[in-house]
DNA sequence: CTATGGCACGGATT
DNA sequence: AATCCGTGCCATAG
């Protein structure tokens, strides 16, 4: 049914040689951060290869003169009668759908290397000798994009002839200067210097730090009754604490922004700004179709270099060879980056197709698909819709970002079934009350696996769920 | 005796 | 071939 909206000739979906094959292949397993090293890599070995400087619709073709999205794609997909429209976005024309609120070392929600710890010393330099400014310097380079670096004392301290002291006093410096917590081994480590600040400015909780330092794990699957339980206070204290913690402390310095991206597993978060594939609904109005935009990492679509194809002309016969070699790798490279584009479009759409209603109105309504039966349907082998769903990020029309394989979670709806029969539970069930509630609902599964998706969700067991808030 | 979590096995999925 | 996930069994706590 959708393969009527999409009539272009050019983009033919079967690979014509095994260059083709492998090319296409791999650049379908990247996201866009990867991509867009891939592509400026080419672009610098590769003189057959230009920037266009016009904007073309990477669906019709057509010249895109101002706004967003294609306007002939859209008036043509509006008389359609699908149920969505798709588009092929740079990251420039996306701007205004993204999150825009980042701050001076951000640019497309990750850390601009260069400045943070360039932005760092100028803060500390003051404070430290020459030699401690090498050791910051030293510990700088080596921060991650989270702002995380774990510093080995003893060897810094050995390599540039310093007390251990002067290593310690350093990373000291750092963690306190501006994005505070940058420097820190890990996200718990940040936070702790962050509430160490924090507790010089104003009165912070008084389990807070003690909490952060011992009750960690907890704390992240929210079982706040059981750190009560553990520390002998009331369950509304901890909760007060973790209250102060998610509004003052940023577990990830050197990010922007963190809310609700967090998912369940501790440690997997997804940045903001970074979707490979944004849906929303036309107009920003929920009636509306969906709409699917699939982003390029670049902000203008490739091309052959002309001059360079004419060039090849009035050439030597020797030089000739290697020009026309650099036509040949820069077409094909083209190829198979629409090749991935169209790929990650049929199947979206598909996608969204299925999960219509999961993306509409939430989590209860995701049906457990397989990736393989997406590559039926697509006529494509699995291991390429594994590629094209491996490494992507999507952003639902709430604006929450999910890695694009929550739309393969066999888990999920049982699980948001779950959660909602613990809300509305009077007295705690237990895991086996749970399981026959759900085998009523013509659900059925494990007593065990029960307990695992509880856990999951980060609720406690029924007999430390007594008293409720709310 | 009941409720729950740890470990590990086997089948499905990637 | 590697990984993920549901499940059964068993130990432990209450």
């Amino acid at each position: 049914m959708y393969q009527k909206i999409n009539t272009k000739p050019h983009l033919n979906t079967k690979p014509q040689t095994t260059a083709h094959l492998a090319q296409t292949m791999a650049l379908l397993n990247m996201g866009n951060g990867e991509l867009e090293e891939e592509i400026q890599k080419n672009l610098a070995s590769n003189p057959a290869l230009e920037v266009d400087e016009v904007k073309h619709c990477a669906i019709c073709g057509g010249v895109i003169l101002e706004g967003t999205r294609c306007r002939n794609c859209l008036n043509k997909q509006l008389q359609g009668e699908s149920q969505f429209l798709t588009f092929v976005s740079t990251r420039e024309q996306a701007k205004p759908f993204l999150d825009g609120d980042n701050d001076q070392y951000f640019e497309d929600g990750t850390v601009d290397t260069q400045t943070l710890p360039e932005y760092i010393l100028r803060q500390i330099g003051v404070e430290l000798g020459d030699n401690e400014k090498l050791v910051a310097a030293s510990i700088l380079t080596q921060i991650d994009e989270d702002g995380f670096v774990d510093v080995d004392v003893l060897e810094l301290s050995s390599y540039y002839h310093v007390p251990i002291s002067s290593v310690e006093k350093v990373k000291k410096a750092i963690q306190h200067a501006d994005p505070i917590g940058v420097g820190s081994k890990d996200a718990q480590e940040a936070m702790l210097v962050q509430a160490d600040e924090l507790k010089r400015i104003r009165d912070i909780p008084e389990l807070t730090e003690k909490i952060i330092a011992e009750n960690y794990r907890q704390l992240l699957k929210k079982q706040y009754q059981e750190i009560a339980r553990e520390l002998d206070v009331t369950s509304s204290k901890v909760e007060e604490v973790a209250l102060f913690i998610t509004e003052n402390l940023n577990p990830f310095p050197a990010r922007s922004s963190w809310g609700d991206i967090r998912d369940q597993n501790k440690d997997d978060f997804v940045r903001l700004g970074e979707a490979d594939i944004v849906l929303s609904y036309l107009d920003n109005d929920p009636q509306n179709v969906i709409v699917i935009e699939i982003f390029q990492p670049m902000n203008s679509n490739l091309i052959l270099n002309a001059a360079y194809q004419q060039a090849l002309k009035d050439s030597e016969k020797e030089i000739k060879m290697k020009m026309r070699e650099d036509l040949d790798r820069a077409s094909l490279f083209i190829k198979c980056l629409q090749q991935r584009t169209n790929t990650i479009l049929r199947m979206m759409q598909l996608l969204v197709t299925i999960q219509e209603k999961y993306i509409r109105e939430g989590d209860r309504y995701l049906k457990p698909i397989t990736r393989a039966q997406i590559a039926k349907k697509l006529n494509v082998h699995e291991s390429t819709v594994s590629r094209a769903v491996s490494s992507k990020i999507v952003q639902m029309p709430n604006r929450k970002v999910y890695p694009l394989s929550v739309f393969f979670d066999r888990s999920l709806q049982i699980r948001t079934e779950i959660k909602g029969i613990i809300e509305e539970e009077k007295e705690p069930l237990s895991d086996l009350q749970i399981m026959k509630k759900l085998e009523k609902r013509g659900i059925s599964i494990a007593r065990r696996t029960i307990a695992k998706y509880r856990d999951m969700e980060g609720i406690p067991p029924a007999y430390q769920r007594k008293e409720r808030s709310s």
